[in-house]
DNA sequence: TATTGTTATACTCTATAACTATA
DNA sequence: TATAGTTATAGAGTATAACAATA
């Protein structure tokens, strides 16, 4: 253990505390703008070159990694947003064709939400060209440093799911 | 080098592309998702523990890191807002006693916007229990890992600043 | 003329709660 | 009764554009 450690190891538990917490808030905030700013650049391509929004795009790749078809409870849960909202992007993607809803046969209250053939070739485009957006948008850093960083939100991730239980208690 | 890498570089530069591209967007939809789901936890509990808002939060904040106070101006580019928004979240501060609208002796078009002694008082209070949330949601980072994720968002971040440049071309 | 801030307005995205129709 | 989805509504949060005052 060199000395430096011994010095670390010296300075009072609430000293270190405020020490974490600063720096807790410091990538927090980096994180949030960060996010914000691809997130406003993504938006507004989306809506020039594709005349489209976030959510939109969102669920339809939700339905192109799920070509059986996604109920609309199951699009709200993962696109973390309350019901009434996935109907009213699902009613617009129906209406210009690029979704249908699919009566479950089981279940005569559920639907089936999928792709329609027009809008697999809409969104296969509008993903390609996004996807590039996204990879230039990230290029400063190295693919190495990519999976660290993917690996690092996942343990966020995770231990946010855990606390939610937490809340339960409340 | 070693045999791997002698592969690696084997692989054409398409599959390169894709695979990178491929990364980039997994780590995209990493980043937007962490920081949704602690933005909501944040702006509920600011919600219910202070009955406040995120860009209300977000105004004081960065008062309080300029003492002498911050034209409108310069709070809309920092909180990255058009300027109409930051009248009104200035005007409800301003109702409450927060914050104080001191008129520029230089230019009387312009104010600088202030906290006052009870938004000092206030915000200190927040601030303190708003830090400690953040440090609970990225509990799962060790330092180390903190300081990483600090270093590598600044390289996304100044990559972004750049690219804004460049749009002027178009 | 250009700039600072305000006003008025509208749009996107969201949550909530009451509702219908099934289960 | 409970659940799947819809409807209606309200409220953040945002951008745009026309405006007043001043530079």
């Amino acid at each position: 253990m060199s000395e430096r450690d011994t010095a670390t190891e010296t300075i009072d538990l609430e000293t270190r505390l405020t020490q974490d917490h600063h720096q807790s808030l410091k990538l927090w905030l980096r994180m949030l703008s960060t996010t914000v700013m691809i997130e406003n650049e993504i938006r507004n391509r989306l809506r020039a070159e594709f005349d489209t929004t976030l959510p939109r795009f969102d669920l339809m790749a939700q339905l192109e990694r799920h070509p059986d078809g996604l109920r609309m409870g199951e699009l709200s849960k993962r696109m973390m947003v309350t019901g009434g909202n996935i109907t009213g992007i699902t009613d617009q993607l129906e209406q210009e064709g690029l979704v249908m809803r699919v009566s479950d046969k089981q279940d005569r209250r559920a639907y089936s939400v999928k792709l329609t053939a027009a809008g697999r070739k809409t969104f296969k485009t509008m993903a390609s060209v996004h996807e590039a957006w996204v990879a230039e948008l990230l290029a400063g850093l190295d693919p190495e440093q990519k999976n660290q960083m993917i690996s690092m939100l996942s343990s966020v991730k995770s231990d946010l799911s855990a606390g939610s239980k937490h809340n339960e208690n409340e």
